[in-house]
DNA sequence: AGCCAGGGTCTAA
DNA sequence: TTAGACCATGGC
């Protein structure tokens, strides 16, 4: 099973996927506070606040009071400053963004600490609409019981290449229907009932 | 009560 | 370069 069949099938599945949010600065937000913190922290702490959300007001309150609301997603102090810099960055680079290659922004991401390779994805794609294919735990997981094996992240990224194209609304919506897939199917042991991939899906022979 | 959640950093070997 | 400790809270 290629990555394009997987693809077609997720969209056979469960329909166009939504894209994360319209606005790149929520995307940094969220993407932060959802690091290893299920969603719906992540929606109970940002609902509400929405006229908070943008880099210029992060920058004006103070560090407490950031920590204060963003508590309930966990790692708030790490959170914090890595939501700072990225207010920051993006206050003194967003003019220029259009102008900057994929690999430079995604090198100026990873500089900052607390930005890793899928938080970066998950920036680049769904708030600046570039290409790449992002991998996270539940990616992993998936393709593992497919009976897919891979060295490592490189891999998989090139197995996803493989058939699809270049393209930030197909990574985006790829990456979007496997967390919805992983968290409606993959997530529950030992059956997923419905499951679009029952017939090759490996579920609990995967260590 | 204990485990997991859409990670990332640091250290030791 | 890889494994393990650590960060922290909320939901089930």
């Amino acid at each position: 099973m290629n990555a394009a069949s997987i693809y077609r099938t997720l969209i056979e599945s469960y329909g166009k996927p939504r894209w994360w949010s319209d606005d790149p600065f929520t995307v940094m937000f969220q993407a932060v506070l959802v690091q290893n913190t299920s969603w719906g922290n992540v929606e109970r702490t940002c609902q509400g606040i929405e006229h908070l959300i943008d880099p210029e007001s992060v920058l004006e309150m103070d560090e407490e009071a950031l920590m204060e609301i963003i508590r309930p997603c966990g790692f708030y102090r790490a959170k914090s400053k890595t939501i700072r810099s990225l207010a920051d960055w993006y206050h003194a680079r967003k003019d220029s963004i259009p102008d900057s290659s994929t690999e430079a922004l995604r090198t100026e991401l990873l500089a900052l600490k607390g930005i890793g390779e899928e938080t970066a994805g998950a920036i680049l794609v769904y708030g600046f609409h570039r290409p790449m294919f992002i991998i996270d735990k539940y990616t992993r997981r998936f393709l593992k019981r497919l009976g897919l094996s891979f060295a490592g992240d490189a891999e998989r990224r090139a197995f996803f290449r493989e058939t699809l194209p270049d393209d930030a609304e197909i990574a985006g919506y790829l990456h979007w229907l496997l967390l919805e897939h992983c968290i409606q199917c993959c997530r529950s042991t030992p059956l997923c009932p419905g499951c679009p991939f029952a017939h090759s899906c490996r579920k609990g022979d995967e260590r």
